[in-house]
DNA sequence: GTGTCAAAATAAAATCATTATAAATTAATT
DNA sequence: AATTAATTTATAATGATTTTATTTTGACAC
């Protein structure tokens, strides 16, 4: 944890940002909750927990600066609130989603899948691909196995 | 035209909705500009044209009814704004965007391509896949000869 | 035709996420 | 220590979307 904050901050000095006490606590909350994806709210209310004097406007900055600097990723589910994600480490690719339309869990891809149909993309439309969003919707292995169960007992 | 308009009233009547006045100028302007992606504010405008008296909430329960029938799919480049596109007829799959970082051009692929990909995720992630969006952001193919003609001339 | 009821439309106000502004604080530099 | 630049905070503003209350419309029974 320790090594990726101070990674981070190094990738905010190449840029001539500070790591400030605020900016910390917010990359700390987001490390800490790496598998969720959290709104910014969410952000600012579990950093909040820790450093109760920060305001939700400098949350806002500090995600899209963390965005900016591709150290997260700024996900949009159409559920009207963007979401902040760090991003793995070394990645080459950006991760997939699996949104579950019942529970509204969602589960991450880290593999790529994706090369063989960015391959074609490239030639046939004659595209330079620099990113990608790949979000499936359907219903979770948990949901599915639920169901499956009230099934049988039914 | 007036055949999917007129094939858009009986998805509208199988559902027991109607096809209003107000409801069709909606449509008309969705056929109209089928390979725009359309905010609901630029519907309300074109749709004014027509029918002045038409309200922008209107146009937001109309656009969020045919959403609803899977008449037009919304969609969301991350710009802030919901935008809305009327489905191909009769595909069972999303159509996926190239969006240019450069100039901002949505380009739309009609192609599945993903057939391959779903089945490996059903299968590896124990997920039931419903619905899918693909967006490529990068360079589309008028930037990135624009870029190449000032290559060679420099 | 007229009355009645429900669906649909309108206009205005409310809501919610996000962004901008201005004043205050902090840190870095001279 | 003084000056400047960055950063933060609190608050107000914005902008997209939704909700609410009210009015209009259309279908159907009488």
């Amino acid at each position: 944890m320790e090594t990726r904050i101070e990674r981070i901050k190094k990738q905010l000095h190449s840029s001539s940002y500070k790591l400030t006490p605020q900016r910390e606590a917010t990359v700390r909350v987001l490390l800490e909750n790496e598998e969720d994806h959290l709104s910014a709210e969410d952000v600012y209310l579990l950093v909040k927990e820790t450093s109760p004097e920060i305001g939700l406007a400098t949350v806002y900055r500090t995600l899209e600066l963390l965005t900016e600097l591709k150290i997260v990723d700024k996900i949009n589910f159409g559920d009207g609130v963007s979401r902040y994600d760090l991003r793995q480490e070394g990645a080459a690719h950006f991760h997939h989603h699996l949104v579950c339309i019942e529970c509204g869990a969602v589960d991450e891809i880290q593999e790529d899948l994706l090369e063989d149909v960015e391959a074609v993309v490239e030639a046939r439309w004659n595209f330079i691909i620099k990113d990608h969003r790949l979000t499936f919707h359907g219903i979770c292995h948990r949901c599915k196995d639920k169901a499956e169960v009230v099934e049988k007992n039914a």
